[in-house]
DNA sequence: ACACCGGGGTAAAAGTCTGTAAAAACAGCG
DNA sequence: CGCTGTTTTTACAGACTTTTACCCCGGTGT
């Protein structure tokens, strides 16, 4: 989902927020004081910032501007109840939202989202993929095997699909855990082997009598392309 | 400038928001009750409206919701302070912003022209939907399947216009039932299933034999696009 | 070669979630 | 009120996922 940076310099506070936020399902990464902030909201790997206006150092305010100035990245302002000085000027300067402190995590998780569904332009790819004799529509959530449509769950149908997109590539288990299951690898998970077991059992073989998936011992697994 | 609807049961107060906002540059037209305050917003001469929530009649909350079965305008919601439940149903529901009430006008201003510079470009639709088979009248809350007319509750038709607008892309319980119920979802909360299974005994079968509307385990169901 | 160890394959048990009928709770309405 | 249509809750069956168990296998060290 989406990448969240959360700039603030009460490191507790921003730690819980950040697991609830990761829990609903972000991704989250961490600043604790404005220049580091600035600069990871300015590397352009995250879909919005969250960023508290009483910060040491450079205030959020000056911070937002700075962000301003390299982007347009959408910015949420954390600050204290009743500042209405800062909202005002925080929106003025371009901040997206603003939330007062202390704020219930749902809250923010809600705004984000928010925000997100406006900004995010949906990149309608249009879910066609082809591995071979498979063939996926990732749109309809429809797979056939040699024309023949197969009969999946949906976790198997989420499977097959990163290892499709992923064709040729080693993908770790964690890496499918993370995106398949939506949680990360515990020791001693055995699920994901369980449902590529019964993955393998519903397709078929490759014409050189090989599985579609390749077991790379102690590495993951891997979907031969072509 | 940008036209402002702003609907609120408050006379002398809208009233007096609305002349600051006039001062402001923007150009405003009041409604006093929820639905007439609807109609308006669905007519597509505004940019943006301003909803109170706490209204005689129908509710905010309902109004935002008949607003989004309409529209994708930007709504901003106007409510009393601490209302927590309020304010995140309202996210949820699809609202773009909220200010507490008593607020400063000089607040409202500056939040309109936050989120009108965001949304400055979205493209209008006309109520009409169609997706495969099935075709929804959002404005007169019709809904046919291959020209046959559904006979559907007014909650059935609420969830399929969320999943036909969302097509092709996996709609969480949680935001069925907030957009489609109004309500979070609780746990242990069946409603969503229950209306569910009675829509789909409703609809026919897609021409592969599969239901329309697919279910993802864990994650929520899914509309296959057309 | 041989024994060892942790990883992977898979059947089956256990646990969780969803489908659906039916009962209960609500909401309008005469 | 009692009636009627709708929504929510309840209950149970069935589907899906995860855990468990056991066996085999690849890599490793002797």
């Amino acid at each position: 989902m989406a990448a969240v940076l959360l700039i603030d310099d009460d490191v507790e506070l921003a730690g819980m927020l950040a697991d609830y936020l990761r829990r609903d399902g972000f991704a989250v990464d961490l600043a604790h004081d404005g220049e580091s902030g600035v600069q990871a909201a300015l590397s352009g790997n995250f879909a919005i910032a969250v960023l508290d206006v009483m910060m040491p150092g450079i205030s959020g305010i000056e911070a937002l501007r700075r962000i301003r100035a390299g982007s347009r990245m959408p910015v949420l302002m954390l600050t204290a109840r009743g500042d209405d000085m800062d909202r005002i000027v925080g929106l003025e300067l371009g901040a997206d939202d603003y939330v007062p402190k202390p704020c219930l995590p749902r809250e923010l998780a809600a705004r984000l989202r928010a925000i997100l569904r406006r900004s995010s332009s949906p990149p309608q790819d249009n879910g066609e993929l082809t591995v071979g004799p498979l063939r996926l529509h990732a749109a309809q959530r429809r797979a056939e095997w040699r024309g023949q449509q197969l009969e999946l769950t949906s976790t198997e149908f989420n499977l097959l699909e990163v290892l499709a997109r992923n064709a040729g590539r080693i993908v770790g288990k964690d890496e499918l855990s993370a995106q398949a299951l939506g949680r990360p690898l515990a020791r001693y998970d055995r699920s994901i082997d369980v449902h590529l077991s019964s993955i393998r059992q519903k397709l078929g073989l490759l014409d050189d009598g090989r599985s579609p998936i390749q077991t790379v011992f102690r590495q993951g697994y891997q979907m031969i392309p072509g």
